[in-house]
DNA sequence: GACAGAATGTCAATATAACTAACACTCCTT
DNA sequence: AAGGAGTGTTAGTTATATTGACATTCTGTC
């Protein structure tokens, strides 16, 4: 109820935006691929309506980012390909975690 | 009783709980700081209904902790042996990078 | 065991936020 | 100027979060 200006720049909105248009998407194309209508797609980005959980799982998939990212905006996070891999490598078992240790210092330059 | 292995709690209402558990809270006394229902704080712990962002904000502060965290499970930044796989892989070439990243699909689970 | 008080779980009803559909506006391109 | 593509905005609907009342479990104490 209280006004909410937000004084941060980057909004979850912006982030989702940003992440769109490097991916190629118009609104609604995304809109498509996640099975919501474009319109929430632009009040998301224009931070109008927040998402439920459901979505912001699908939102994440679809950008290749995680929902930390989306939600904190902490640099830290990680993305994309990196993202993948470390989602891979924690599904592992610690065994199959020491494989893919082994074999990355053998790659590594 | 040795060093308990560091779980990581699978759903959102079971990080709030065990945060709020660790902050020697009740969940009355979680609300009260909050400014919700108790019952909102019980049905978040069991599953039962997601929390919108206001209060998932303050949720993180109360508990001092972040919102990625609270969302994804994952903290922003790597730690120990996730780290040092992250690190070989970001200095290995793209031809090495996607023979990790085949590797780690084959081996998990 | 039986009781009381505290802490939490559950459910119907309500409040509120997310979402949709329709329309409006801005750029382009012809 | 007209039409189309892409997006912003608003009112109305749907879905979900939240509340309040009641039920249940847990923890001591007798």
């Amino acid at each position: 109820m209280a006004a909410k200006k937000q004084v941060i720049k980057e909004t979850v909105g912006a982030r989702i935006r940003s992440l769109r248009i490097a991916s190629n998407l118009t609104q609604d194309e995304f809109a498509h691929k996640l099975g919501v209508s474009r319109s929430a797609i632009a009040q998301w980005e224009t931070d109008r309506a927040g998402q439920i959980r459901d979505n912001m799982e699908r939102i994440a998939k679809v950008l290749n980012t995680s929902m930390a990212y989306l939600v904190s905006g902490e640099s830290g996070s990680l993305q994309g390909d990196e993202l993948a891999m470390m989602n891979l490598y924690r599904s592992c078992t610690s065994e199959d975690r020491q494989i893919l240790l082994r074999t990355a210092k053998r790659l590594a330059r």
